[in-house]
Order: structure tokens, then C-alpha cells, then sequence
DNA sequence: AAAATAAATGCAAGCGCTTACATATGGGTT
DNA sequence: AACCCATATGTAAGCGCTTGCATTTATTTT
């Protein structure tokens, strides 16, 4: 017997179709399994009673949530909103519920919040990028909650991963800009010290310097956090360095809009006096002007992808399998061979 | 006894710290009702356990799950990423989680999430706008679920709301760039059917229109889903009307990016041929060029005013206050007044 | 028509916690 | 020394569901 006060609960519709609860809960769960009759005698009860089964009482008596935990780094930029969005909608189709929380970048507020989302019984944690404390992985295995590694595909590391080549994308796009005849470059990233997404799109950035003949040590870099705003102070620094870059490649568009915006400021123009590119191919890079040669990501793709594999990991009890994503240059008018003068000043 | 297999439980803390579970339950939620040596004695064997308590069991037993949701139309533009960002940060600091989960416009999904929510236990709820069936508002009531709703602000609304006006937003910001001379007025807005922040930024821009003694029937308006290229195609089909606009008010940041992408691609220049505005100021705001006169929205603190108060509904079990967050104009360059020629022409 | 098999349902034991209530312990009071 | 009260701890009854197993009912088979 319930009050008016509670919500209606398994007994209160048991009690009213006149069956016990099992077969209630077996209407709910597996409908197949109970005859035509007494399914629809269920069913009416639970649309009169407006009943909607109590999540803590099912998660602990079935041993799981149909909940998956995502933990990014930021929200607040749009690098995983679309990523994010696909890979909600995937799980969705598979009746589970996304729980995401932001780590702003901090690997300590990342491990507490693994812990709360394995405390909170997800059956499984999206992860971005591989870097983090090893300990996290023995913790994850021994709590035996799968999860996978988006944003960033490495057959070598620990943990499976869905995403693609961070540092042959970047060198790719860095050759072919390089190719122009580019002999002074700058390069503005995120901090690289926990980040692998970046450390790799540095070091494909050297590969391309290496193999056009330019030494890798010149690189002019300078790392900070995400922004416009820093990107534009990234820029106007490298911009005072000697010898001059007449090429930057940026760690990302957003980096890369802020560049253009420091070159605005500075009265350059941007193919003519200097190149810029990006990385994401977000919305971002065919608003500004000139838009954006850049590296475009296939966000949706990657989302939708980590999501079946992590729910097949869930489902299967298997494994993960590592999945690497294609990435394209697409040129658009950002990049142009350095001007003579420039070429010269060594 | 548990095997290695499962996760540790209260009773194997309470076990190896020789008391029973009662008092393990409260060294973790009412510390300060255990005396010093047993509450180390336990400590000790939580922490040799590494044991996390399991979230259903506890929120079945304490008929609360520390769980806000909040249902977003989408993720996927940055409207709601920082405004949520700190509205997480906010319920965090007095130990909630935070359940997302974006509707994607459709009112139809976002009745689903709130259901999906209410059964998972939400401990409380954000909604975005006021505008929807009054029977979620009953069954959020009936089920005794407290609700927010934020980034608008509605005294006459059902639900409490903490946010700004948007009609007043708008007004003012049609009326400042109306007073330079405009005439012809053409506005982009979202969908206004469903969504009445929509609605209220067009009534806004009447408003205005009807101030300066121009018919506010006149106004060349083109609703679209939000994205850079709906605005560009939404700028080109009101510069193909006629009378031509000379200033095109935008709903938000992201039509007014695409609105000047659409601009450069008919070789028209901004604000010299057509004025445009946004709204929101978003971070694409100050990288376009010109950068965007628009209506700055504090988004941070509405985030975290909408976290307090409803973690005040929910703790001191009391209805809300509605609160009213002020917005600022902000002129940057993407305004001025129309040119002669484009003046005499009606 | 009896026997064997399959399909549908019921019974009841948990799942891991919280919390009202009961009990035990250790001083103060008088 | 008997009593009272505050403090610390234990006991055990749920919270609302799922699910293995037992039981009943319907369908085939011989």
C-alpha cells in the first residue's frame, strides 16, 4: 500500500493487474517472456498509476546502471561538444544515459571523478586521450568497469582507443605548409606535459621540419591554455621573436582564430605577410577571414564509433579493439609561400 | 565475506574495523557522531579496502541521490557550455553531480529526458526557457521534483527562473542600432514556435521598431535552426528582398558569424553596406571581422546563480525566487548607419 | 487419455546501504 | 550509592527492484 504522497512501485502495479511483482518486473525487462493477456493487464496498470520504475532499486538489484560516464577536459570549448553530442546519441539508441563531467584540465579533479562515476556504478568511462596515472587503470581493472580512450588512437598504449593519429595528422599538415618554403615556423600549444593529444602534434610538427632539412630544435613554441584571448598573446609573442616565423601552426583552430586576431592587431596580413593553420576544423575556422587551412577531425564519426565499441565492451564483457580514424587537410586561404624578404632574414 | 571478484562493502569495513555497519555508515555521512578512536579504527579499513560506497544502494536507503539534471537544447554550440560549465562547478562545491543530457529542440525528447531524470532520482532539475506543456510542470510537481528554469527570466512563469530578459535585451539593443537611421530591418532568429527566448527577442526587436515610429510589420524576418550556415543562407535570402535591409539583428552570436560570412561571399562590406548585430558574446564574437556589436549575457553567473538557488529549493525544501541578471550592450564594430542611397530606397 | 514437454507465473532471497530504536557505557548529581 | 542524562554503539527493518528456482498451466506427443 502507498500513499498519495510516493511514487507508485513495482507492488502497486503488481497489485492492481492482479499478478506478482515478477512478472511485473519481467513486462518491463523482457516483455517476450510473459504472455499476451497478462502483459496487457500490466500494462494498463503501470500507464494508470503513471509508474516509471525506481533507477537506485533496479541498479542494485540487476548489478547495473545502462549508465556510461564521459570525462572531458572542458566543456566550455567546442572541440568535444559535437564528439560528445554523436557519442550521446549512439548510447541513447542503446537505451544507456551519458553522465559527463569536466576534468578543466586537471588530472587530480579527473581521477576523483572516475571515482565518483564508478562509485555512481557506471557500466563503462570514456576517457579522452591516454595520458594519466597508470594507477587509474589497475583501479578501472579491478573494479572491473571497461573503458576506452577517444580523441587519440595509440595501438601501444594501455587502454583501447577510438580516434586517430595525432602526430601524422600534424605532420602532414605541417609538410605540406612547410613545403611552401617556410623556414621559420612557430607553433602555439596547449601545455604538453599531460597531454598527449598535444605532445604528439608537437612532435609531428618536428617530423615535418626533419624530414624538409629544417632542424627541429628551431621550432619557436609556446604552450598555453586554450583561448582566443591566448592564442592572440601566443601570437603577438612569437611575432617579436628573431628570426620572425612566417608560419604558424597552431595546436588548434581556436588558437589559430586568435592568431588571425593578433595579426589584425599587428597590421600583418595573413597569408601575405604570414600563414597560419589550425587543427579541429571546427565551426570557428570558416568564420574568420581568411578561413582556415586546417586539419579536419571527424567529430560525429569519432563519437558515434567510441560509443558502440564501448558499449559492445560493456555488453560482450570483452576487450576493447583500437579503432583509428582518418583525418583530411582541407585547404582554405590561410596558408601562402613566405615572401622573399622573409625567406632571406636567417 | 566478499570475494575479490566484487567491490568491497560496508560490511567487510565494518568487519575489519570490529563495529558494526550502523557505525561505519555514520563515520561516513555524520563523522562527528563517532568517537575519535573508532572513526580512525574505521578510516583505517576503509582506506585498506579502498572502499567507495555503492551509489544506488545508498540513495535507495536515503531516499536522495546528490544528482541534479539539467536538459539542454543542445550541446553542440557554446550558448550553454560555459553557463553550465559553471553551473556544475557551483553544485559540485556542495557535492551534487550533475546529469546532462541535450533534447536537441524537441520537445517531445526533452519530456522523455525529464522523466528519464525524475526516475533516475534527481535530487533537482534546470530547464532551459520557460515554454513547455504544463503537465511536466504537474508531474514535476506531483513527483515532487524541484525545477529551475534559466536563461530567461519570466516573473509571470510557472517555474522559478534566474536569467535576463530577453524582450528588454533586445529592445535595447534594435533600439541603439535603429537610432543610426535604419529603415529596412531584417532579423535571423531560431525557431520561435517552442522557445520563448526566441519569441521574446523578436518581440523585443518590435518593440524598438515601434519606439522609432517604424511599422514593426515591416520587419524581414527569416526563422532557422542555429548554425554558421543557416545564418549565411538566412543573410543572403533577406539581402535578396526587397526593400534590402540595411541592418540585420541576429538572435544570437552564431547567426551574425554566419550572417557576415554570407556578407563577404556577396562582396557586401559590414557595417559599411549592412549593419549587423548578435547576441550572447560568445567567444566568436571578438574573432570575426568586424567583430560583433552584441549583447553580452553573463553566462558564468547565471550558471552559478541557477546552482545555488536550486540547491537551496532542494535543501531547504522551499519554492524558488526568481531572479533577474542584467545584460550589457556591447559595441564593437559591426554596426553604423546605413548609407544614403540604401536610405531612400523603400 | 496419459505422459512428457514447454510456457507462464509465483515465491522469496537478496542487492548494499540508512536510520529509528534499543542498549550499553561513563560520568555527574544529589 | 542510587539515579539521571549524555554519548557511543549495535540491532534490524526496510528501500524497490531482479532473478534463480519451484510451481502451475497449457500444449504436444504417443
Amino acid at each position: 500500500m502507498s500513499d498519495l504522497q510516493s511514487p507508485p512501485t513495482l507492488d502497486d502495479v503488481a497489485a492492481i493487474a492482479r499478478v506478482s511483482t515478477a512478472t511485473v518486473s519481467r513486462c518491463i525487462n523482457d516483455p517476450e517472456m510473459v504472455s499476451k493477456p497478462t502483459r496487457e493487464r500490466v500494462d494498463a496498470a503501470i500507464k494508470q498509476l503513471g509508474y516509471t520504475p525506481n533507477f537506485a532499486a533496479r541498479s542494485m538489484a540487476a548489478k547495473r546502471t545502462f549508465t556510461i560516464g564521459a570525462i572531458v577536459p572542458t566543456m566550455e570549448n567546442a572541440f568535444f561538444a559535437q564528439g560528445l553530442q554523436a557519442f550521446q546519441e549512439e548510447i541513447h539508441a542503446h537505451r544507456y544515459t551519458l553522465l559527463v563531467s569536466s576534468s578543466a584540465y586537471d588530472p587530480i579533479a579527473e581521477e576523483d571523478q572516475i571515482r565518483t562515476l564508478v562509485a555512481r556504478g557506471a557500466d563503462g568511462i570514456l576517457l579522452i586521450g591516454h595520458d594519466r596515472d597508470p594507477a587509474i587503470y589497475d583501479y578501472l581493472d579491478r573494479q572491473r568497469v571497461p573503458s576506452l580512450v577517444a580523441w587519440s588512437y595509440d595501438e601501444s598504449a594501455r587502454a583501447p582507443s577510438v580516434g586517430f593519429d595525432n602526430r601524422a595528422a600534424m605532420r602532414a599538415m605541417a609538410e605540406s605548409a612547410i613545403a611552401m618554403g617556410h623556414q621559420h615556423i612557430g607553433m602555439i600549444s596547449a601545455y604538453s606535459a599531460k597531454n598527449d593529444r598535444a605532445r604528439m602534434r608537437i612532435e609531428g610538427v618536428k617530423d615535418a621540419m626533419k624530414s624538409n632539412g629544417l632542424d627541429p630544435s628551431s621550432l619557436a613554441l609556446v604552450e598555453t591554455t586554450y583561448s582566443v584571448a591566448n592564442g592572440t598573446a601566443a601570437f603577438v609573442d612569437l611575432m617579436g621573436q628573431s628570426p620572425r616565423p612566417s608560419l604558424i601552426l597552431c595546436g588548434n583552430d581556436v588558437f589559430a582564430a586568435g592568431a588571425l586576431r593578433g595579426a589584425r592587431q599587428l597590421g600583418l596580413l595573413v597569408p601575405e605577410d604570414v600563414s597560419v593553420t589550425g587543427f579541429d576544423d571546427l565551426e570557428i575556422a570558416q568564420v574568420v577571414n581568411p578561413e582556415l587551412t586546417t586539419v579536419h577531425v571527424p567529430h560525429r564519426a569519432m563519437g558515434q564509433a567510441s560509443a558502440r565499441e564501448l558499449v559492445k565492451m560493456i555488453e560482450e564483457k570483452r576487450a576493447g579493439v583500437s579503432q583509428k580514424l582518418d583525418v583530411q587537410l582541407v585547404h582554405r586561404g590561410s596558408v601562402a609561400a613566405p615572401k622573399p624578404h622573409s625567406r632571406k632574414s636567417s
